[in-house]
DNA sequence: CTTTAACCTGAACCAAAGTTGAGGTCAACT
DNA sequence: AGTTGACCTCAACTTTGGTTCAGGTTAAAG
């Protein structure tokens, strides 16, 4: 309740880019862009330069956070979305968002394990490459994943002797 | 030792870039992207056309199956690069080289299961972005991967009151 | 001999997550 | 009043792993 400027010029307790750049670690180009896909998102001032809420700082460390994680920005910014826009997000609410990255996380640990186990069934027995393994073969559930391919190998390898 | 054609245009056995592209379920403009990048080889015949060894099947079998572990072409490609150029490889080399993915996958896990207890940590204490989160620590050795942030947070969230 | 299928090259385009640069404005200090 | 330094916008460029298209050639089949 300080005494309010009269021109709206700076609100003291909001954050200009630059201050929101230098205590997040963020690049303002990066920030820039964060808003520009609707991650984030400011005032302006009478001179058209940003200002942010304190919160956004938050924001910004779930933002960077989840990157961390491996979770790709449009992802972030529809849980961001699921944020009260009425009220400043509470504990809960971080933690309920954060349960999802924890379970994706998890599922990813899990398919990257049994990719390894077959990495190592094939190491055993030398093949890398053929119809009996289970990491070239189309019909393996983890086929499913990944973009390009049509299917991953076919069969008539081995009888070909390469 | 069947009779070889006059004009070398067909010396049955090799495969035509169609035909790779049948056997291998790997698309035909994926071919000529990872010829342009060197990953595999091909001779041309007298009309420009392409001709793989039947070996070349085994090549793109492991760089699918690499992709599929999660390693970028670049690193594909220097692994074949210490494949013998003067022999067929064997089964020993693929051996090898493959030793080396599950090695990285091995990291990967690891890095990952390391992430999920932090951020386990982060659900548990609901804060999720500040200095005493292991997450948003940047001198966390976790810190040091993925591209961008010349930090990742810095000090002065919690009394900020955001 | 003609038609069609497969092949060739090169250029343009896609997404993601930004960075870099040009050209211009705003704000604060001296 | 002038000079910094921070800010603004818009456009172009980067990397990775390809795809799609246009325009042209080759090869196999009828």
């Amino acid at each position: 309740m300080e005494a309010p400027n009269p021109a709206v010029p700076w609100d003291r307790d909001e954050l200009t880019v630059g201050d929101l750049a230098t205590r997040s670690g963020v690049t303002v180009s990066a920030l820039h862009f964060y808003e520009r896909k609707g991650l984030i998102t400011s005032r302006r001032t009478s001179g058209n330069q940003r200002r942010y809420r304190r919160e956004t700082l938050r924001r910004v460390a779930f933002i960077r956070v989840s990157q961390r994680v491996g979770i790709p920005l449009a992802d972030i910014g529809a849980a961001l979305d699921t944020l009260p826009g009425d009220r400043t997000p509470t504990a809960k609410d971080w933690r309920r968002i954060s349960q999802a990255w924890h379970d994706d996380l998890d599922a990813r640990i899990e398919q990257l394990s049994r990719l390894r186990d077959h990495l190592t069934d094939c190491i055993g027995c030398g093949c890398l490459s053929l119809r009996r393994c289970a990491l070239t073969n189309p019909h393996d559930a983890l086929a499913e994943a990944g973009p390009g391919p049509r299917t991953l190998l076919v069969d008539g390898l081995e009888p070909d002797g390469a």
